[in-house]
DNA sequence: ATACCACATGGTATCGTTACCATACAGGAA
DNA sequence: TTCCTGTATGGTAACGATACCATGTGGTAT
C-alpha cells in the first residue's frame, strides 16, 4: 500500500509538500499540486489515518453510547447525532449496551484506546464508572437522554417529567380515574422523572390513593408481563400508561390476546412515538420525545467543545415533549396546553 | 495523557517489556509481570491503539456497510457482525448508505482510510465501485445479502428466488390467481431474485398473464404508493406480494385506508418478518430471512479469511428462507415444502 | 537600499507502539 | 566440559504522517 513518501517521490517533491496538498493547507504552486495528485491518483495513494491521528492528536471520531440500538427512538437518536457530525467533518462509532454497565464500561475502554476526540453517552443506569473514566481521560462528554447525579459533565434531554404529567393530566380530566404507569427500571432517570411526573398529575388532581407504579424493563416482554399484572389489580386501572414505546407494544399485545378493547374497556398511551415506517396504522396516543433534535443538539454540544467555540460551565439542555393524541386513549379533553 | 514509556519508567524496564506484560505476550517474571500492573494502575495507562496498529498493521476492526439501519431486517443482521465479531476480538464500525452509492463509496474511502482489517458489503446497487476499491487495496470483503455480478468475493445471502417460489406458489395452491408483486428497485439482486422466484411459480402454474409486478424502493412510502397502483389494474389482483417488511407496511397502511379488508378482500404476504419488539400482533404471513446467521456466518468467514484459515476460491453460502403462515394469507394450502 | 510580507518548499524530529534482533543466565543433555 | 533450550530482558528501528522551524524567492512599501 503506497505511502505519502511514495507519492512524493513520484511528484519528485518532498513528503511535507505532498502533505499539503493533499490536505490542502499551506502553499502549493499550480504546478506542484497537479503533479502531487496524478501521483495520488496513478497509485491509488489512500491516506493513513492511524498515522495522522497519531501525529496529530485528533482522529476526528466521535462515539455514541447507546442502549438499545433496536429502538426506534435510538435509532432516531443516532441519525441525528450522525448527520450532526457529518457536517462537522466527523465519523461517529455506534456502541450498544443492552442496559449493562460492565458492557458500558467495556466500550468506554475501547473507545478511550481508540482516542476518540468525543463521546456521547446514553447512560445504563447511573453512568458513573463510565462518566468518571472518560472525564480523568480528559475525553470530553455528553450525556443524552437521562439526567446524572452530582457529574460535571453537559446533558441533553427531554423533559419526561412535564411530559407524564401532561399526559396524566389530560387522561385525568378526560375522566380517567385509576392510571395504572407501566414503567422502566428503577434508577434510570427517565424512568424516575416519568413516575414523578405521573404522581405530580394525580396530586394535582387529588388521586394519590390511586396511584399504581409498576417497575420494569424497556422491553416488549416487560411491558406484556407488567400489564397483566395491572390487570389483576383490584380494582383494575381504566387506563394504562407505558413508559416507553417497547412497554407500549408489549401491553398492546397483551390486551389484545386477553380480548380487551382499547379504548372502549382500556385506554392505553405510552411514551416515545413509533416511525410511520414501522407502525401499521397510527393508533396510540403517545408523548413524543424529539428524538432527532436531541442526538443533534448533543452531537453539536460536543463538537463545539472540542472545537473551542464552547467552554466553561456544563449545560444542561432540556427539550419539551410533544402529546400526540390518537385513538387508543378514547375522547380526549382537548384544552390547549404546552409543557414548559 | 502517560503512555507505555510512563509506565515501564515507573516500573524500572524497558517499553518493550512493559508492552509484553501488558499484551500479555512473551516471557515476563512475576515480579516484572506485578510492577507493570501496578504501574498501569497508578498511572491510568490506556493504550494508544492508533499507535498500536500503525506498528503492527492491524487495526481489529471490521466495517459493516449497509442501506438502511432503520430497518430491522438489517439491524438483525448487524447484531449478528457485531456478536460473531466481538466473540473474536473485532471491532465493528456501522455504516449507512441510505441505498446511495455515492455515500457507499465514500465511506468505504473513509474506511480505507481507517485501515480497518476487513469490510462487510450490503451493496447498494451493483456495489462495482466500493468493491474494486476495496479489492485494489488488498482490503478482504464479504457482500451480504446480495448477489454481485462478476466480482471476485465472498458472499452470504438467502435463497429470495426460492423464498419468492415457494410462498407465490402456495399462494397460487391456496385458489389465489392474480397476484400482484411490490418489488424494490431493478438493478438490486433481491429484488430480481424475488420477482425470478414469483415469476417461475406463476409460469409452472400456467398463469403467466396474470404476471404484475411493480418496481419501486424497499421503503413503507412506496410500498404505499405501489399498492394503490395494483388495486387500480383492471381486473384487481386477489392477493399483494411485498418484497421486504416496509413494502408490506406500507401497503397495510394503505389497504387499511381504502377500508378493504384483509385477508377477505386481499391476501397480502411478504418478505422479512418483523421482531415481536416492533409488532403489535404477527398477522402477516412472510418468507422470513435467517438474518441473525447471515450476519454471523458473513462475519465468520471474513474473520477466518482474515487469520488464514480460509484461502482460494470464494465462497458463495445461500441461506434458506422459512415461510411463516398466518392470517393475512386467508387459509393456506399447508402442503409441506421445502426450499432447497 | 532596506525592510517586510506573501508565496513556496524542504529538513528534522516526533507521535506511541511493537517487530526484530541481541543478550544473558540457568539447567539439563551429550 | 560443551551445547542447547527455555526463560527473561533490552536496544534500535520502523510504522506513516505532520508540527515546527528554516530557507529562499519575488514584489512592494518606505
Amino acid at each position: 500500500m503506497p505511502t505519502i513518501q511514495d507519492v512524493a517521490r513520484r511528484a519528485g517533491v518532498a513528503p511535507i509538500t505532498a502533505s499539503r496538498v493533499i490536505n490542502n493547507n499551506g502553499y502549493a504552486s499550480q504546478d506542484v499540486r497537479q503533479r502531487v495528485l496524478r501521483a495520488v491518483e496513478e497509485l491509488g495513494y489512500v491516506p493513513n489515518t492511524l498515522a495522522r491521528s497519531l501525529r496529530s492528536r485528533r482522529t476526528n471520531t466521535l462515539a455514541l453510547i447507546l442502549t438499545d440500538i433496536t429502538n426506534p427512538f435510538f435509532t432516531t437518536v443516532a441519525r441525528g447525532v450522525e448527520d450532526a457530525a457529518s457536517d462537522a467533518g466527523y465519523t461517529v462509532i455506534f456502541c450498544n449496551t443492552d442496559e449493562n454497565e460492565d458492557e458500558e464500561q467495556k466500550y468506554l475502554n475501547l473507545l478511550l484506546q481508540k482516542r476518540v476526540d468525543g463521546i456521547l453517552l446514553v447512560p445504563a443506569r447511573s453512568g458513573h464508572g463510565a462518566i468518571q473514566s472518560a472525564l480523568a481521560q480528559g475525553v470530553p462528554l455528553v450525556v443524552i437522554d437521562r439526567r446524572v447525579a452530582n457529574e460535571p459533565v453537559d446533558v441533553v434531554r427531554c423533559d419526561s417529567e412535564g411530559g407524564a404529567y401532561a399526559l396524566t393530566r389530560r387522561l385525568i380530566r378526560s375522566g380517567y380515574q385509576r392510571i395504572a404507569l407501566l414503567n422502566g427500571p428503577k434508577g434510570v432517570s427517565t424512568a424516575e422523572d416519568r413516575a414523578a411526573g405521573y404522581l405530580r398529575a394525580l396530586a394535582e388532581a387529588g388521586l394519590q390513593e390511586h396511584a399504581l407504579v409498576f417497575y420494569g424493563h424497556f422491553t416488549q416482554a416487560s411491558g406484556a408481563e407488567m400489564t397483566t399484572r395491572a390487570l389483576l389489580h383490584q380494582p383494575p386501572p381504566q387506563a394504562l400508561f407505558a413508559a416507553n414505546n417497547f412497554i407500549a407494544i408489549g401491553a398492546l399485545q397483551k390486551i389484545r390476546e386477553l380480548d380487551v378493547r382499547i379504548p372502549e374497556d382500556l385506554a392505553l398511551v405510552g411514551f416515545d412515538d413509533l416511525p410511520p415506517a414501522l407502525v401499521t396504522f397510527p393508533f396510540l396516543t403517545v408523548v413524543a420525545q424529539p428524538a432527532y433534535e436531541m442526538g443533534q443538539r448533543a452531537a453539536r454540544m460536543l463538537i463545539d467543545r472540542l472545537e473551542g467555540r464552547l467552554s466553561g460551565e456544563c449545560r444542561e439542555i432540556i427539550l419539551p415533549a410533544e402529546i400526540i393524541i390518537r385513538q387508543s386513549s378514547g375522547p380526549i379533553h382537548l384544552e390547549e396546553e404546552t409543557t414548559p
